[in-house]
Formats: C-alpha cells, sequence, structure tokens
DNA sequence: ATGAAATTAAATCAGGTGCTTGAAACACTT
DNA sequence: AAGTGTTTCAAGCACCTGATTTAATTTCAT
C-alpha cells in the first residue's frame, strides 16, 4: 500500500477514535511509517487530509445509498416502501464494508468533526451528502404525504441524530441496558432503527399551537 | 460576579462553542477579564473546569428531570402517560431556563465532549446521568411491558441520540428544509421529539432472525 | 491600623503543534 | 549508466499549549 492511501486510511481511524484536533500530524505518520512532511507533499495540510477522507468515504455511502434506492424503487414490494428506503439510506452508513467498519468509522468521524470543527464540517456535509439525501428527502416525501412539511424535516432530522449517535456513541447504552443492547451490532442497529423512526415518521401530525402534551405547570413557562 | 462563576461560565460557553481542546485557558482567562493563574487556584486545571461544569449542570438538569416525573405521577393524566415521561425527560435538557440557553448549550458541550474526550466523557455522563436516567428506564419501562428489553433499550438509545443532536447539531436541518425547521426553537423539539420517539417506543416489537426488511440483495452480505 | 490569609499578576517552563526546508534516496526513461 | 522527476528523510521554525513559580496585591478579622 502507498503512502498516501496509508496515511488516510490511519488518519481516518485515529481520526474517528479521538477527534481532529486530539490527533497530531506526527502520531498519524509515526503510525502510518511515514514522515511527517509526507503528509504536506501529498496532500498540502492537515485539513486537506481531512478533505480527502470525506471524498472517498462520501462517495461510496452515497452510491450505495443510490443503488439501494434505485434498487426500492424496481422492487414493488411486499415490505412496506417507507421502511425499504430507509434501508437504502442507512444500511450504507451503518453497516461495514470490507469486511471492516469503514462506513461506520467514518460517521463516527463526522459525527466528531461537526461538534470540534463546526464551520468546516457543515460546509464538507453540505458538498458532499446534501445532494443525496436530498432525494432520500423526496422518496420519503412521497410515502408520507399526509405529513406537513414542518412535521417531516423534524422527524428526518431525529432519524439523523439516531443515526449519528448510533455510529459514534455505541458505549453508553450498554452501561443503562446491562449490556442487553449493542450498537456496534450493525445489522440489528439499521433493523432496529429502521423500526423504530419509520414508527415515529408514521406518526399523527402535531396538533399545533395547542400544546396537549406538556403539563399546565410547565406550559405556563413557555415563551415563543 | 467574582471569578471562579466568570470562569466556570465563559468556559462552558465556550467550550460548548468550539470543543474541549480547542479552547485555550488563555482564551477564557482573557475572555473573563481573568489570569491563567486564577483556573488553577480556583479549580486545579482545565479538565477540572470541565468536570465542575458537568456537575453544576447535571445537577439542575436531574433534580428538573426528577421534579417533573414526580409531577407526572401525581397526576392521573388525560394525555398518555409515555409521552409526559419523555416530556420530564427531554424539556429540562432542551428548553432554555433563565432566558439563556444553558441547559441546551450543556447538552450541547456534552456531545461534543463525547466524542473528543471519549474515556473521561462516559465516566462524568455515567456518574451524574445514568442514576437518574435508570429512573426514567423504569418509568418508560413500565408503560411499555409488552416490549422486550432489547427492542426496547435500542429505542431508549435512538431517543438519546435525537436529543443530543438537536441539542449539538441546529443547522443543518434548516439547510435541508429550506428554513422550515428550526431546532433552536427549543419547545418545539420539545413537542416534536415527544410526538415521533412516543410513535417509535409503542412501535410493533422486531421480528427477530428473520429480516423482512432488507432486500434479498443485501442481506447476503450480512455476517454475523 | 496591622498582620495573616486569600487572591491576582507577570514571567517562565517544558513540551507539543502544523508546517517548511534542503538534501538524500528512489524509480524509471533514455 | 547518466539523468530525470518523484518521493522520503531529518532537522528546524515559529507558535501555542497547560502548568508552575515568585512576587505583588487585595481582603478581612483582630
Amino acid at each position: 500500500m502507498d503512502t498516501p492511501s496509508r496515511l488516510l486510511e490511519t488518519a481516518e481511524e485515529m481520526f474517528s477514535e479521538s477527534g481532529y484536533r486530539a490527533v497530531s500530524l506526527r502520531s498519524i505518520t509515526k503510525a502510518s511509517n511515514a514522515n511527517m512532511a509526507a503528509v504536506h507533499y501529498h496532500f498540502g495540510s492537515k485539513e486537506k487530509v481531512l478533505e480527502r477522507i470525506f471524498e472517498l468515504r462520501c462517495s461510496a455511502i452515497n452510491a450505495e445509498r443510490l443503488r439501494l434506492l434505485d434498487e426500492c424503487r424496481l422492487r414493488s414490494g411486499a415490505p412496506p416502501v417507507l421502511e425499504q428506503i430507509l434501508h437504502a439510506y442507512l444500511w450504507p452508513a451503518l453497516v461495514p464494508e470490507e469486511g471492516d467498519q469503514k462506513a461506520r468509522r467514518f460517521m463516527r468521524l463526522r459525527a466528531t468533526i461537526a461538534n470540534e470543527h463546526a464551520e468546516l464540517s457543515q460546509e464538507l456535509v453540505a458538498r458532499h451528502f446534501n445532494q443525496v439525501s436530498g432525494k432520500f428527502v423526496e422518496a420519503l416525501r412521497a410515502e408520507l404525504d399526509q405529513l406537513c412539511d414542518e412535521d417531516f424535516f423534524w422527524r428526518f432530522h431525529f432519524l439523523l441524530g439516531a443515526q449519528y449517535y448510533t455510529a459514534a456513541n455505541p458505549g453508553r447504552i450498554q452501561i443503562l441496558s446491562g449490556g442487553l443492547c449493542d450498537p456496534s451490532n450493525a445489522n440489528e442497529a439499521v433493523d432496529e432503527l429502521i423500526r423504530f423512526s419509520a414508527a415515529g415518521f408514521r406518526a399523527a401530525a402535531a396538533q399545533r399551537s395547542t400544546a396537549v402534551i406538556a403539563p399546565a405547570s410547565t406550559i405556563s413557562e413557555v415563551q415563543r
């Protein structure tokens, strides 16, 4: 394996483990049996390394997402279409490919960067994900035509949150559940998340401007 | 306002904005009109500052969560109890208090730290959140007795993910939705998330060991 | 007012950061 | 085998980090 590939590989692994700022070029190059200057020679800067990782991984995930979406368009299936679309969206992001946990590791990286490098992350995600995500928004939208836009986007937002949390934070629920639930089991995670979010998407629309849920004591605190 | 309080306040704000490592003690003390040594004099180290922030904020959120949980125990309400429990859990974490976005800002900080300081974060969250979260697990569990443990914890896990994502990542969905959906509107976020996750919790249980959802072409790729 | 204790201030420490440099080593054509 | 462009290497640059130290200042009970 040539030096640039080795650098990208170990950089992605280390970034996703410890974050972007916490990982120094020195530690990356040491782990890759490469010299510090190699990073700048091949990529130009530390940030360019991150951008390259995004490019590679996003294009893979996007291609697979679109492939699966097309597949479930052809198939007029017995399983509900909503679930199929969700599967096409979640599977490429959460399920290991090539025996390694590459896609999932990247989604963890993406969640990490979102917090510690907000501006760059926003830009990268918008550049690489928004187009394909937009297609899924359309597809989901068509299945949920009774839902108002506002409710729909909120629920898509919650889906994203659950997806990233599953990819990034496999630890805590194991403690709370006493080990019953293991987010590193990606296949189960996808199945469970499809079921959960499909039900969430299908929930009755919110009754706007009358909050029936909050008890009176807290409703009085609401400021709009 | 005395120096330690000022330091904690600005530290929390800056940490939640840019992450823990990215914010230097120098920038914190400069923004607080204090000296670098004050941090070590009052708290001992940069990490102790973070721990102190966790202590203060977690105890506030925990107290409010328990108060609301007790409240909805007393009230044998017309609104479904599941929704009330979810409200008691989400409201204190997502809704601004004292006119400022303190609780929400802290949840954002918590999400940030989870990724860039995994070990410390795990320990702090376990120390400050797990006990109260355990009570909510019990309460939710009692409302969902037909659900098997595994499904239940997965769904609680997804709820956590959606909650943190809403607190931490208010930007993206606005782009995708064309501004229709605004996660910084905490009241709406809580309402929507309650509705979404309540439906998710109530979804039919998964049919284990027979994946009805995934199309055959991808099921064949499953390795267990 | 005074002396002790709590607090702040400025200078400094050792160590780590991303990045640059100029020379050496390599691969490959002619 | 010489010469070419590409890649690697060790050393060093300027800068920033958290932490420490020493001295000055403030606070406050006596």
